[in-house]
DNA sequence: GCTTTATTTGCAACATAATTGCATTAATAT
DNA sequence: ATATTAATGCAATTATGTTGCAAATAAAGC
């Protein structure tokens, strides 16, 4: 048992960025780590319940995802879906080329790390910065329950 | 100048999809079909200015995209964006599994039907259905111009 | 061409989501 | 302990999307 201590490494990340060590950023991560997928804006709205202005959470994701402390993915109804970044990310370049993956059943939405987007073949002329791929179908979990 | 008129060719698609040749649904065809790349319903919702009635626009555009006349791609910002589909698309089944192309300076989505989702390596047990793959950087356009 | 039928539209009301300004509060540095 | 700066919460506003319904319009039948 002498793993760090969760709210320390978060105050740690806080500093490390130049952000405040504030309950609301504090929560926020909290929720998104003990989460296997990522977390969408309207479920983390209700968690957080009255603890947190709506607004604090808009500006508390927004500064987080500009500090690459987390990194946000839309699923296929354009709602924004957050997770905490691995450990590659920064400010300035999210490593977050990875696919995702939006099972069409339970909805959730993960970060399938080992999968690397292909290489890509773009018509002559255009300059390719970042590629985002998300898979939608059954995941594992919902495929399971099935039998 | 044998060619066949626009305005023709598209009654002739609505009535084969079971809808009414009406003018909001003539005026979203024309302007879809005028532009290089996928247009955004903020856009739409523009150019068709008081001609159209807000709702009407959002029920065209349903209409359409489920009898697979045109498919909506999502854009970084999850705006909703809308473009012809190639003749292979159908209500059942869109043939729209290729990739997208998000400039970060005009901010078009290109269709560029050409490029095929490369296939992919899921982790076992998921099942995907359906690959979404949206590249962003710079159009060939657009890079032409800084020169 | 006129009438009937069914679809489509436009309006109004409503619901939800996102943004901005500003005063108050809370966190760090001195 | 105090000063300084950042962050929060509230109120107001704007944008975005949805629903029900009456009026208008398109296609079909007479």
């Amino acid at each position: 048992m002498a793993m760090e201590n969760n709210t320390e490494r978060f105050e740690k990340l806080l500093v490390k960025n130049g952000l405040k060590r504030t309950t609301p950023r504090l929560q926020v991560l909290e929720i998104l780590s003990g989460r296997d997928s990522a977390t969408s804006q309207p479920y983390l709205e209700q968690v957080m319940g009255k603890d947190a202005d709506r607004v604090t959470l808009y500006r508390v994701l927004q500064a987080f995802e500009e500090k690459g402390i987390i990194h946000k993915v839309l699923d296929q109804q354009g709602t924004a879906n957050y997770a905490i970044c691995s450990d590659g990310c920064s400010a300035h370049e999210h490593h977050d080329e990875h696919v995702h993956f939006n099972c069409d059943n339970c909805h959730k939405i993960y970060c399938l790390d080992t999968v690397k987007i292909p290489a890509l073949k773009v018509p002559s002329g255009f300059k390719v910065e970042h590629l985002n791929l998300i898979a939608t179908g059954i995941c594992a979990s919902c495929a399971d329950k099935v039998n």
